[in-house]
DNA sequence: GCGCATCTGTTAGATCCCGAACAGACTCCT
DNA sequence: AGGAGTCTGTTCGGGATCTAACAGATGCGC
């Protein structure tokens, strides 16, 4: 089932994708101040940016680290610099579905966008780690929100986006096989990792996507078999992305494109549909 | 894999549940205003309501027809006064899977609250047609919303709420069987119609949860022999609606109270996990 | 160094679901 | 009235995925 004839990386890349799919890790430029490692805070503009770094902690992004759970209200917000995290449903028996991915490009906790001080149906944890994470409390996310500034807009739009990545995840979930979505998650993990290779189990693959142990442990080899990754004991590499991505659905585009426009020039934006 | 065993519809209904699933439909007292029939618009003070009043039209909502597509900015919100909605994704392929439902508890188009007038990702159609909706331009909407009174707080919690709604159908439609998800859903419109029976294909069920007309039609033939609903053409009869929720995944009951919520006053208010 | 506990990965039978094709029923037009 | 077209509903292999159990590897304590 893996799609496609393998072909040189780049003739297929460059002839599919008008852009590239990874806008890679640009080298840290320390004049520029050290905040915009994550992308919505690079997006501010200069006066907005001052304003609001005194008000932001740097914190590391531990593996497995919670950073909030249901039916706690969070008291904070959490801007990456780096590493993911994935948003996840609870189920009453326990299990973790994962609804949303948040890297470098995004923050987590959008309910509080919303003004919400409700306790959150949802539970956010770290999926790849990272040095750097930008945290804000509540309460001075709010005072800058109603400023109804850049940061404002930035932020509802991001939220928007979102909206429409779980909303793809809905379908996608529906719809598509697990070979599909495992590549589409590896897809996404990639692009927030700084390396092709990441610690990753198969028992956390399969919950994250609704699945079983057993089927991630039998998609996963035949994406070896194709030659598109290696794993060995909770590590996987990423050997071929644009087999990856000839595998995955749809889902990894549509959804990529739609966070990342929120802070791409607008002429390299492309929108699904 | 009906569940449960079939016992008196009260004993069940009552030691199970809390407070009645549905707030059945009251009757239509004009004396009140007649806008009160969307409980959004009825939850909001009197000032504002008397305010807000004169921006809605009145429309019906017919069967099928679309309020919104994606790649359009969506130039109204909707607030039905009975019927439903259905909130979908739309993949390449045409087929469209259903996100969240939107009844007399909500409103369509909540983009609009996070100030996009962006293409939406996702489109809206009827599926449950009703006399009353009421409808709002988006440019009305915004106006009312920078006055950051009730109606703002009220719709950012809801769109809060509808978030959670539909991280819930993204883990479901991972890991429930068609027959939960089939029974989850016709519970979802038997809140939202004022009626025991409505117009519902299997064709149309099938596309909403992702699965194939076959599929939901042995489903469906499972419910009717299990004496839990009747079908005909088109046409599905619940009969036994304590039934179904044994039948239905708990994220019937998580999402209903997640919108339910917003509008309920405080001390029926459950909230799971 | 050896045995136990724990975690990762695989195998095998049962089940759910899909795709394709078929069958039955209503509508409409002449 | 009757036949074509369209829509609803069903049947039947094949494939995807689950459940349950097994196997292999690592780490740790003594």
């Amino acid at each position: 089932m893996i799609g496609g004839s393998p072909q040189p990386e780049e003739v297929v890349y460059l002839s599919k994708r008008r852009t590239p799919v990874i806008p890679r890790p640009e080298p840290h430029r320390s004049a520029t101040g050290i905040r915009n490692r994550n992308r919505l805070l690079a997006a501010l503009p200069e006066v907005e940016r001052q304003r609001i770094e005194p008000l932001l902690d740097v914190i590391p992004l531990r593996l497995r680290e919670t950073l909030h759970k249901p039916g706690e209200s969070p008291s904070h917000v959490y801007f990456p610099g780096g590493g993911f995290c994935s948003v996840v449903a609870v189920l009453e028996d326990g299990r973790m579905i994962e609804v949303a991915t948040i890297g470098r490009e995004g923050m987590v906790g959008i309910a509080a966008v919303l003004g919400g001080r409700s306790p959150s149906s949802s539970a956010a944890m770290v999926q790849g780690a990272a040095d750097i994470c930008y945290r804000m409390t509540v309460d001075a996310l709010k005072s800058e929100l109603d400023r109804r500034g850049s940061f404002y807009h930035l932020l509802t739009n991001y939220t928007e986006a979102l909206i429409g990545f779980i909303m793809q995840s809905t379908a996608c979930n529906a719809v598509h096989t697990v070979e599909q979505r495992l590549a589409r998650w590896l897809l996404m993990a990639h692009d927030r990792m700084e390396s092709d290779e990441f610690p990753l189990t198969q028992e956390f693959a399969a919950m994250m996507l609704g699945a079983t142990r057993p089927t991630v442990s039998l998609v996963a080899a035949t994406l070896q078999q194709a030659g598109l990754i290696r794993y060995y004991r909770g590590h996987v590499t990423i050997v071929n992305r644009t087999g990856l991505e000839d595998t995955a659905c749809e889902c990894y585009r549509t959804a990529t494109d739609l966070v990342q426009g929120v802070t791409a020039p607008r002429n390299t934006r492309s929108r699904s549909r």
